[in-house]
DNA sequence: GTCTATAGGTGGATAGAC
DNA sequence: GTCTATCCACCTATAGAC
């Protein structure tokens, strides 16, 4: 492999796809840092769940901290490239509805992990690390959300009594919960056993149905 | 003050209030683990947010662990005290969903680092400090809302068409979202400003109808 | 590009005086 | 109960051989 230039952290994400090295990192790096958080994960044991030398966590990605920014945005670009693309496809206000729900599932579905960077994220720092990912899913999903809410409330086809940025974050807020609160879901529902994809997923439909209910007849 | 045997941290929650020093390290340790994390927060900081010396963290909780376990179970306790006395003078169902969210939004509101404590025992470690806490309120709170609306399909208030479960918890991810989500909530309502109280009760208002707006009119 | 060895620094925890 | 001094383990990061 050709002699590569150590990346600079504070630049833009780069690719790391085609290096084997580096990606083992970052996949072992984003299951610890999901897991243990920030501070809790060892240089170490990253290099040792990713069966690379923990050095060569400094030669790709600068330092600790450059490596975490490496795996916000490696998840970013995926997360809002989906996003996007779901959105393309709708075409009246109720698909975006649920659009936006089924994406969000189909990201989180399976992956417990991805559910606590996000978590992780928006606690920390006051989400710092990922200020780059949430503008560009204002701007891409959020907005589009809202503004597809208040399209349907002036055709009467939703009620007009909501607030749409409220009754976006309503809409969107469950199913990051679902994912989240792993362990609240699991006292509530702890008569079903273990949460699966199939629960996941039926949550997921659940969601859709809750949200375009409480929009198409209004609040109580 | 009387010489005070050492805690044992691995006991059942202790009162600390009484003590003026127990109390202050407290509080302390509260903000500074809700803002940085277990791992990030300096025992060294805490005493001097608290205006006490360090080692006196070791007197009154054995170690740090110990610390935040007591942080912990102090919050624990008012919250889960609060929601108790909400839910028992609630009568109707709506009520009970009204006291609810209600009791979420003034357990939260002006406190961001609640919601940090909340959201951060949610992912780390799988809330494993905080078991006690969830059983707690899966028995007072979680289930008494499901049955709640459970009981108003049998009587044709609500939809028959929900899972009482998931019904319950599309209502309560609402507002904890809101609160802990607070960049996502910024770039949605980023024409308003800040987000001050007065927005974070107009939410709570907002959360209430909408659930209830779905539970009475039915998915689709 | 990969590995070893180690520097350099920090932080949790304790001993013991007062 | 409070404070000082300090130990020791451990972790990030780098230097430099291969």
């Amino acid at each position: 492999m050709a002699r590569r230039k150590k990346p600079d952290a504070r630049t833009a994400a780069t690719d790391y796809s085609a290096i084997a090295t580096a990606s083992a990192i970052l996949d072992a790096a984003e299951r610890l840092f999901a897991r243990k958080g920030f501070d809790a994960t060892r240089v170490k044991q990253i290099g040792v769940a990713a069966e690379v030398n923990p050095a060569l966590i400094y030669y790709y990605f600068s330092d600790k901290r450059g490596l975490h920014q490496a795996v916000i945005d490696r998840f970013g670009r995926e997360l809002v490239g989906r996003a996007t693309a779901a959105l393309a496809a709708a075409g009246s206000p109720e698909d975006v509805v649920r659009a936006v729900v089924a994406t969000q599932s189909a990201m989180l579905s399976g992956h417990p992990d991805r559910a606590r960077i996000i978590g992780r994220e928006l606690i920390d720092h006051d989400a710092e690390h990922a200020a780059e990912l949430i503008s560009s899913l204002a701007r891409n999903v959020f907005s589009r959300l809202r503004a597809a809410i208040a399209q349907a409330q002036a055709d009467g086809t939703f009620s007009s009594e909501y607030d749409p940025s409220y009754a976006a974050l309503s809409t969107i807020s469950q199913v990051i919960y679902f994912h989240l609160a792993r362990p609240i879901v699991q006292a509530l529902l702890r008569e079903r056993g273990t949460i699966g994809r199939d629960e996941e997923t039926a949550f997921a439909a659940h969601a859709a149905g809750f949200a375009l209910g409480a929009l198409s007849g209004g609040p109580r």
